[in-house]
DNA sequence: TAGATTGTTAATCGATTAACAATC
DNA sequence: TAGATTGTTAATCGATTAACAATC
């Protein structure tokens, strides 16, 4: 796991949350913004916000604020989001399909180039504008095209197994939907993992504890 | 937002993953486990566990280590796998499709039970077993069903109305997939909010410390 | 009994919040 | 200049880790 430059995972969690409300204000015309009113909006501490900020320099100005363009400006390159890492997706089932079709990849600095199913039915059909390929593809297609980013949609029992081919190809990042949890060995990598079952389970979690205290 | 019974949100965003390996040590007939094994193999400390484990209860024995089929049953308890919380689902878009069909909600203590969409397109076609319903019908069903659980896949404009509406037909728990941040202000009620950009955006973030380094 | 491993208290570490001097 | 608000240091809070007596 990468070092990621001193910035704490907490921060860095955030990071993604400050560009939207930011990307909000700009749409709504409003040019400067105080880390007191952001942080009514964000439901945060100004503290922290000012905190968080600092981690990657002073974009504010004692009296003024922060502008909003300008922040926003700077987080979103600090999220690389003008960057085209090439990106594909594994596994074209009900998940993968959804995500292919309704990430918005380029706008987040990915730029997704193939889909790959083990599926033959799949293989050639159309999904987001593109082409499935038989995973049997993926070795000369990652050497042609040289993708850094791959989406996990793939089953449980392969996952692990797929992840060190593509680390031999090249691929550095792992979004990972599959219910294997990730955990890289590799220096060179990182990885997010989204357990959309654990995030439900939070839930009822919460919503049982809700549930006791009304019976009381 | 409810207290959890005083259990910190860490501990909570844990619990899923513990019952997970739990149960993946069940399918191999494993009966007992240490706390320094279990460490072992999700990559925590054995001291983080039996912390975790003892807000709940002393599931382990001295000299023993925990009894892997009771602590998962346990854990189980805890989160309310065995409930049935009538469950809906709202926007039948890619999204909504995609998770109506790929989560086992019945695995996780939700029955659901109805799918609705604003799009007459939809409506009467069958999805994950069971009809896609008009938004039109959302409140006599709720009178009729008293769903408690609702999957937001809706249209980030529209869906902190949704909410409130939901609210008043008794719906209580949020899975929030839109793009709008849920900071509900009712005390009864939870939110669990996804932002599946954000996710690939800390990725993406990751990724560009990770090539910053390499390119030294 | 001796060995193992828990439950739990104490120590450490890190993240959040508060305070305030610097400065626009 | 006076008022506002940052950047930053110090204080607080909470979560993780270490230690160890209790006990199976």
């Amino acid at each position: 796991m990468s070092k990621n430059h001193g910035i704490s995972e907490a921060v860095i969690k955030r990071l993604p949350r400050y560009y939207r409300f930011l990307g909000e204000l700009l749409k709504q015309n409003i040019e400067r913004i105080s880390s007191r009113s952001l942080a009514g909006k964000m439901k945060l501490t100004a503290s922290q916000i000012r905190q968080d900020l600092n981690c990657f320099g002073g974009f504010g100005q004692q009296g003024y604020g922060y502008n909003v363009s300008e922040l926003h400006r700077e987080i979103g390159k600090i999220l690389g989001v003008d960057k085209m890492f090439p990106t594909i997706l594994l596994g074209a089932g009900n998940l993968g399909k959804a995500i292919a079709a309704s990430i918005n990849f380029s706008a987040r600095g990915c730029n997704l180039i193939g889909i790959f199913d083990i599926d033959r039915e799949l293989t050639g059909k159309v999904l987001a504008g593109m082409n499935i390929y038989h995973t049997d593809e993926l070795e000369s297609f990652c050497k042609q095209y040289k993708p850094t980013v791959a989406v996990l949609c793939t089953p449980k029992a392969t996952t692990q197994a797929t992840v060190e081919q593509l680390h031999n190809f090249g691929v550095t990042a792992f979004w990972n939907f599959s219910h294997y949890d990730l955990t890289p060995d590799y220096d060179n990598a990182v990885v997010e993992n989204v357990h959309l079952g654990d995030s439900l389970q939070t839930l009822t979690y919460k919503m049982n504890v809700l549930s006791e205290k009304e019976n009381i």
